[in-house]
DNA sequence: ACCTGAACACCGTTCAAGT
DNA sequence: ACCTGAACACCGTTCAAGT
């Protein structure tokens, strides 16, 4: 059902994505589709949901991994983390941006945030050159600022080039950002 | 008409916000309303253009007066006027965030990026300290990477005081990352 | 010229009837 | 138990009729 859903959406557009055509594309009828989920949001929601538990495994398996790294070593291993799952599939990603709106999707995408943050005050906590102020806020900070950048160029349909140029800037920033709101470790 | 919408939205939020709504409010019948817009979507537009162009002017406005002035005074100045703009209505910025997705939002907030992207541009390459190597790339991501930051705070109803630690984060992460992607100037 | 609002097409959701 | 799809409420949009 799940799997119709993103097919229709990506066929066809958040538009023309009714239950009926959903229930169509799954080989049922529509009142099938009301006994898997109350209403059309909360399969909307289903959707968005799988998609971003991606990715932020990806990012908790990425800080785990660079456990008692250099902050220069997080930050790149983060960037890399988060561009990989986005652009993993990209018609999917951009797609999703809508779908999150459409639904009550912030309050949503912050609950997912905070498992972020965990992950992440986690890694900081262990970094072996440098201790962190403000683990809190970083770590807020951290999880958002990767998203405007990412859904830009997302949206923009950029050439693997300027994602290239991107996350090259992404990575810097990220590691001047860890540098400039830490101190040296003792 | 434009006032009316914005009404509808606050008062009872977009779901609820329908045409026939929005004429009520404001006192003309449904018919009335496709005299001045095409249909739902265009409404919709005109009331986010008018808020999106009123943060592009204030980037704008920080990006000409802050031309000659250090890095650290760039930071400083484009992360207060885009942090001012947005929390100046923090409901109707929040609750614009939603009509964004809903009607082919993604594209037109590009838009209106590459306006900022040019002032920032503009401004960056008259830094009294600092010379860029990639100003395309870095006025990008200067855009868009304080979105994701103040959109989490004004999804969460953040305190003030949240508000105000992020602010700093910030800050210190343009900051960082101005002297990052720059040499210093002959 | 401009406004009105009943009418139409379409969508989300339900539920009596089928298997 | 589970599925079906006609029926209902509601929304976007139109257009013949009014002023």
């Amino acid at each position: 059902m799940c799997d119709a859903c993103i097919q229709v959406l990506l066929d066809e557009g958040l538009e023309r994505l009714t239950t009926t055509r959903v229930a169509a594309r799954a080989g049922v009828s529509v009142g099938s589709v009301y006994q898997y989920f109350p209403n059309k949001q909360s399969l909307l929601a289903a959707v968005l949901e799988r998609h971003l538990l991606a990715v932020v495994e990806a990012v908790e398996t990425a800080c785990t991994d660079a456990k008692g790294q250099s902050t220069a070593h997080m930050a790149d291993a983060l960037v890399e983390a988060f561009m990989a799952a986005k652009f993993h599939n990209p018609a999917a990603s951009r797609a999703l941006y809508a779908v999150a709106a459409e639904i009550g999707g912030a309050a949503f995408v912050m609950h997912l945030t905070q498992r972020s943050q965990l992950a992440l005050c986690d890694m900081l906590a262990t970094a072996c050159d440098r201790q962190f102020s403000d683990m809190v806020a970083t770590s807020f900070v951290l999880c958002t600022a990767l998203i405007g950048p990412v859904q830009g160029l997302l949206a923009s349909n950029a050439t693997t080039a300027t994602v290239d140029a991107v996350r090259v800037q992404l990575v810097a920033m990220v590691s001047a950002y860890l540098q400039a709101v830490s101190h040296a470790a003792a």
